[in-house]
DNA sequence: CATCCGTGGGA
DNA sequence: TTCCCAAGGAT
């Protein structure tokens, strides 16, 4: 139904400009146990084998006829966009993401567009998004793009690492997705993915560990174009077959060999123990997050405390999620705790009483 | 390594 | 209605 998108590079990553190195203060890179076993060119097992071979083939073929067209994948998104992108994808789904995606690219088809707006903006047009820290460290990153890489997105792994909000996953899809690079990609579609197809358990382990980036080394294609389509493709495969719930094998291409299905759907090991939500500070925060973000002024503490007589004051706009802030009832000590940590955060200011966005 | 951090649509 | 959980990261 849709047309194949071309899983090609989306930047030549032409002369990055690497003139300008030395930072004045170089951010510590992280290392991650998956890094490290990344690094290890670990030959351990590469499974060349024509089985292999087939299943690129099949999911390739697959991913041409049912990929979604998402203006992300375009081969003229920006590398930038493709960033944006990927952080704004974590823990959210695609749906949500669109319109939003859109109104950044419109707003900030940059790095230094960004980087030359108040944090508090990054944070006031993140919208319900949710996880709002990640728009404070999309902003953080705008700076340092502009300060330490010339403005340009660093194309490579380790690059992309040391840019605040961005981890493992998200430096390898963006260097996989934005510039090409063949990088082992492993987020929770292709976790679940392998641990079914490959694994044969319905669900992955707990936490990522390194065997499983081993194994997903181990089935990337060689070639590194072939390898961004293949990470591609997982992932997808993940996103709309090979789902959590209900997955719908009778679509999946390469149900004939799954390990999982064979085993003859074994139940998964442990349960998942969910979040918490209700009464709890997350729910407070995004309440008060809600009513900051709507606010043409300042906020006085006492409207988030419901001591005037019910509302009269709410400026405009913010007396419907004052309201639902207000119907939560929390204790006065949480909300002292939710308005500190926001504060602490950096997701809202403090002057005279009032609380705001960053300015 | 376990925990914390938002949100809303679907099962 | 309630519960699950989605392209994670930082501490």
């Amino acid at each position: 139904m849709s047309s194949p998108p071309a899983a090609e590079p989306q930047s030549t990553k032409g002369p990055r400009t690497t003139t300008k190195t030395a930072p004045a203060k170089a951010r510590t890179p992280r290392r991650t146990h998956s890094e490290s076993a990344r690094r290890q060119h670990a030959p351990s097992h590469r499974l060349e084998t024509p089985q292999l071979d087939a299943l690129h083939l099949e999911l390739d073929r697959w991913f041409a006829a049912n990929a979604r067209e998402l203006p992300w994948r375009e081969p003229s998104c920006s590398p930038w966009g493709v960033l944006v992108s990927e952080i704004m994808l974590q823990q959210t789904p695609v749906v949500r993401v669109l319109p939003v995606w859109l109104d950044w690219m419109e707003r900030w088809p940059e790095p230094a567009d960004l980087a030359r707006e108040a944090s508090g903006e990054a944070v006031r047009h993140w919208g319900r998004l949710g996880y709002p820290r990640r728009a404070l460290r999309l902003h953080a990153a705008a700076l340092a793009i502009v300060e330490e890489h010339g403005g340009t997105v660093p194309g490579t792994y380790e690059g992309l690492l040391g840019l605040p909000g961005v981890g493992d996953y998200t430096a390898a899809a963006v260097a996989a997705f934005a510039f090409g690079e063949r990088e082992t990609v492993v987020d929770t579609n292709i976790r679940r993915v392998h641990a079914r197809l490959v694994s044969g358990t319905a669900l992955p382990a707990p936490s990522l560990t390194a065997a499983e980036m081993r194994l997903a080394e181990a089935l990337m294609p060689e070639d590194p174009a072939l390898s961004v389509r293949w990470n591609a493709s997982v992932m997808e495969l993940g996103a709309l077959v090979c789902t959590a719930r209900s997955p719908r094998c009778m679509d999946c291409p390469v149900r004939a060999e799954c390990a999982w299905l064979a085993a003859g759907e074994p139940p998964p090991s442990y349960v998942p123990k969910g979040q918490a939500w209700h009464g709890t500070d997350r729910q407070l925060r995004g309440a008060v997050m809600a009513v900051l973000r709507v606010a043409e002024a300042p906020v006085a503490r006492e409207l988030f405390e419901r001591t005037p007589a019910d509302l009269g004051f709410a400026a405009e706009g913010t007396a419907v999620p004052l309201a639902a802030l207000h119907r939560l009832n929390s204790a006065p000590e949480q909300l002292e705790r939710a308005l500190d940590g926001l504060v602490r955060d950096g997701l809202a200011e403090l002057h005279d009483g009032d609380y705001r966005l960053p300015a």
